[in-house]
DNA sequence: TGGGGTTGTTACCCTGGGGTAACTGTTATG
DNA sequence: CATAACAGTTACCCCAGGGTAACAACCCCA
């Protein structure tokens, strides 16, 4: 079946993104790839240069509709309080509706070699970024930026465990219930500086 | 410089879990580690079945390490409160010490195949085991696991984000207001069910 | 001092898999 | 239709790197 190139380069993504997330980076050939999108492997070297590329492309896709959820969540919300919950409830909708992308970013089996991880680590401080702001103003910022990583890897933990036992969950009550977590713990460190 | 074979083992594990932690299980060949301990690669198979094996060994150390340091630093402890005090900072001391191990078990160039994988998953689920019972016994049990998990990868999150871009950080301190965090966050979690 | 066990080396095999050259269909347009 | 531009295939190259067979040095003990 012919598919015009941006078609077909589209119909790639789609694919890879499921087979990589599964399989992880090392454990998938290209020829995998290319049999999962029904095609031939010089034809994923007409879209992408490299391996590398067709992989770092997904991690950039991934990495943007995560940044995105998250941030217009958080700018959506007055109080920190509710920044904060709408913050957490819109990374785990993203868990739960982007399956394949959480898992290639965050997942196990995920690749990293010096530049892939280069491209997680960004999205990982992107996100950190986007919350430090709940944190209160008056502690020193490097402490901000690494409390804001750790609830980072809080939500992270969360959704690893829930996604790799492959059980399902809803996504705004534990987005209330980790909020109220990370809520809570904040203030109490704002308490004790 | 020859050895006898049991010291022999020990130098080529010592060695090849730094080799491992920097450069990540897939960009490491056996030739490297084999020239990082001074020999060559067939010395290496006398005291390990594959990569794999040698691989797996050492995490399996890294593991043992970690989960008595915080199974021995709870178990230690009197009250709630104090046993989330003790486990994190043991934890913290832990990765400041066992700097390697950290990074062969949670840096992000781990490497992920079926089988370390579990090993790893099998690690992370034992030291979420050890935190369980800090979490009020009046929560749903899978609700508690799912608790105990976020906060395996708070602490995670954050000694990622430290080593990884190699800041040193006292221990002491750092496991002091990540246990206040937690432990704040539990009781609020227990109060909104 | 010489032979058996032990430690180590050299030199090789061999497969997996990333990447490509050269060719074959297929569709659009004058 | 003819022909160019495009989509796709077959068949291959090639090497990194895991793993091993065969040989060499060494050490200990009778």
């Amino acid at each position: 079946m012919r598919l015009p190139a941006p078609a077909r380069r589209e119909q790639i993504l789609d694919v890879s993104v499921q087979v990589f997330a599964r399989r992880g980076f090392h454990s998938t050939s290209m020829n995998d790839v290319a049999d999962a999108a029904g095609v031939t492997k010089p034809v994923l070297y007409q879209h992408f240069d490299s391996k590398q590329d067709l992989y770092l492309a997904l991690l950039d896709e991934a990495g943007n509709r995560l940044r995105n959820s998250v941030t217009k969540a958080v700018a959506g919300a007055a109080s920190g309080k509710e920044q904060t919950e709408m913050g957490f409830k819109a990374y785990f909708h993203w868990v739960a509706e982007d399956h394949d992308a959480f898992l290639l970013l965050f997942g196990s089996r995920a690749s990293r070699d010096e530049e892939s991880t280069a491209a997680i680590r960004r999205i990982t401080a992107e996100t950190a970024h986007a919350i430090a702001p709940l944190i209160a103003v008056d502690i020193d910022p490097e402490h901000q930026r690494v409390l804001a990583q750790g609830l980072v890897g809080l939500a992270e933990g969360v959704s690893r465990h829930l996604v790799e036992r492959g059980e399902s969950f809803d996504a705004e009550q534990l987005g209330q219930q980790i909020a109220d977590l990370a809520w809570a713990g904040l203030r109490a460190v704002h308490r004790n500086p």
